[in-house]
DNA sequence: GTAATCATCT
């Protein structure tokens, strides 16, 4: 039912006289939330005198289903009835995605004091531990689970992948086909971008095989992650295969064939497929743009780069992140555009990252335009003088610069600036010994030390090169 | 009531 029969319904419960139904009410409730007709959802809630757990419940499931997730956990705040299990699981699932894990922590708490948990609490506890990164909560959680579903698995395959771990991913999905568990489209879906991510084609094979095999049925994001296996494996003929075989595609489909063809080196392809996608009517996204300026970078293709860049907002309404500005950047670097380069970080909406002013850094090394990286070094240094992780990056630059002048430069300003707190460090691994580069400390260093870490970040950085 | 696909530049 949408929105339009919601208040048709609305109406004639009101004309019987029915509104004051605790029943009537929730349902009502259940039917705007569902359908996205948020504030319908919540006039009925507020003019409710007498609400139950339902209610409550059925809002919160409004908010979820809308992408409300803080709107979600601020309702559960509010409560006046004790939840139930179902109010629970919804609010966990509010903390792993909008990254609470305050909340989450504090949920689980009430859990164990006050509730049994069931399968499903136990799997949204879990997910919610993932989703925040807590791998260690989470696989305790995982190994005291009484029973333990696809979902459970799935949970923690995915988070593996999705947090960098791919090879750790298809680690824990070998257990669990050890342990003889049927894996369903889900979790080959996730499986799939293990393999994506680590190129392993013949595994990735065998996930497509194994689809077709057992005749599971695969859907569009089944479909998008066999797409993006091949074309990240360089398959991009089988790529384009299941591409075109799909009953339907969307932008994740597109972008992973986009982002295939961009990686590959297959720009003209892959701008073409752009062209393409806009003709069938796909709204592309951030992603898709990102894909095509990468495209641009890597063929120096300069006024091309611009012209996407600038339809970007123009035409598709998208306003470009720290990375498609990252990218144009890189473009004009690698153009020998170095100026232009400057003055687009030096006025872009955003504070550049550490990356960008790498990407800079290093195409003044690369020409030998040493003025022009002191000039960056004195923005980056205005600009983010309260991060010390600036402090490294210029440090690599010195040491790889042999210009040793810079680095007491360097030292004093980071005692004029009063940098001391080292949110990061650097981890070095030289002759198989971990070095440990915490920045807040070389104020402390004497200058000879100082000497010493540069060495040993200069010996690393041409070891890698 | 819980789980999934796309992501640039060192």
């Amino acid at each position: 039912m949408g929105s339009r029969e919601g208040r048709q319904v609305h109406g004639v419960v009101v004309k019987l006289g029915l509104l004051a139904d605790l029943y009537v009410q929730n349902s009502l409730i259940r039917c705007y939330g569902a359908c996205g007709d948020l504030s319908c959802a919540g006039k009925v809630f507020d003019e409710m005198v007498v609400r139950d757990v339902v209610s409550w419940n059925s809002l919160i499931s409004g908010f979820m289903k809308a992408g409300h997730f803080d709107e979600a956990i601020s309702v559960f705040f509010r409560m006046d009835v004790e939840p139930s299990i179902a109010t629970l699981v919804s609010v966990l699932a509010a903390c792993a995605r909008n990254g609470n894990l305050c909340t989450g922590k504090g949920i689980h708490g009430v859990i164990e004091r006050r509730f049994k948990v069931n399968l499903v609490l136990g799997n949204a506890m879990l997910d919610m531990y993932v989703k925040n990164g807590c791998f260690y909560e989470a696989k305790k959680m995982f190994d005291e689970l009484p029973t333990r579903d696809i979902v459970s698995w799935t949970i923690m395959i995915t988070g593996l992948v999705q947090s960098d771990h791919p090879k750790e991913s298809l680690e824990l999905f070998s257990m669990m086909r050890t342990l003889g568990i049927s894996p369903d489209a889900i979790i080959l879906t996730s499986v799939l971008s293990a393999c994506a991510s680590l190129g392993t084609l013949d595994f990735g094979t065998w996930v497509h095989e194994y689809i077709n095999q057992r005749g599971i049925k695969w859907d569009i994001h089944t479909g998008t992650a066999i797409v993006d296996m091949y074309a990240k494996c360089g398959c991009i003929e089988m790529a384009l295969q299941i591409f075109y075989s799909m009953p339907q595609r969307n932008t994740f489909t597109w972008n992973a064939l986009l982002c295939g063809l961009a990686m590959h080196g297959l720009v003209h392809e892959a701008l073409d497929l752009f062209e393409v996608m806009t003709i069938s009517g796909v709204e592309p996204n951030e992603i898709t743009f990102l894909a095509i300026l990468t495209a641009c970078c890597h063929s120096g293709l300069v006024d091309e780069g611009r012209k996407y860049f600038e339809n970007m907002s123009k035409l598709y309404n998208l306003l470009p992140k720290l990375e498609h500005y990252g990218c144009m950047i890189d473009l004009f670097c690698r153009a020998g555009l170095l100026e232009e380069a400057v003055e687009l970080a030096r006025t872009m909406p955003m504070k550049p990252d550490m990356l960008i002013w790498g990407v800079l850094l290093n195409a003044c090394t690369t020409v030998g335009n040493v003025e022009l990286s002191h000039r960056i070094q004195d923005y980056i240094l205005e600009l983010d003088h309260d991060d010390s992780g600036v402090f490294v990056l210029l440090s690599n630059i010195s040491a790889i610069n042999q210009r040793w002048s810079n680095v007491t430069r360097l030292r004093r300003l980071m005692k004029d600036r009063g940098v001391k707190k080292a949110p990061g460090s650097s981890v070095i691994e030289v002759d198989g010994k971990a070095h440990e580069f915490v920045v807040g400390d070389i104020s402390h260093l004497q200058t000879e030390e100082i000497y010493k870490v540069l060495n040993l970040i200069n010996s690393v950085y041409h070891e890698s090169h």
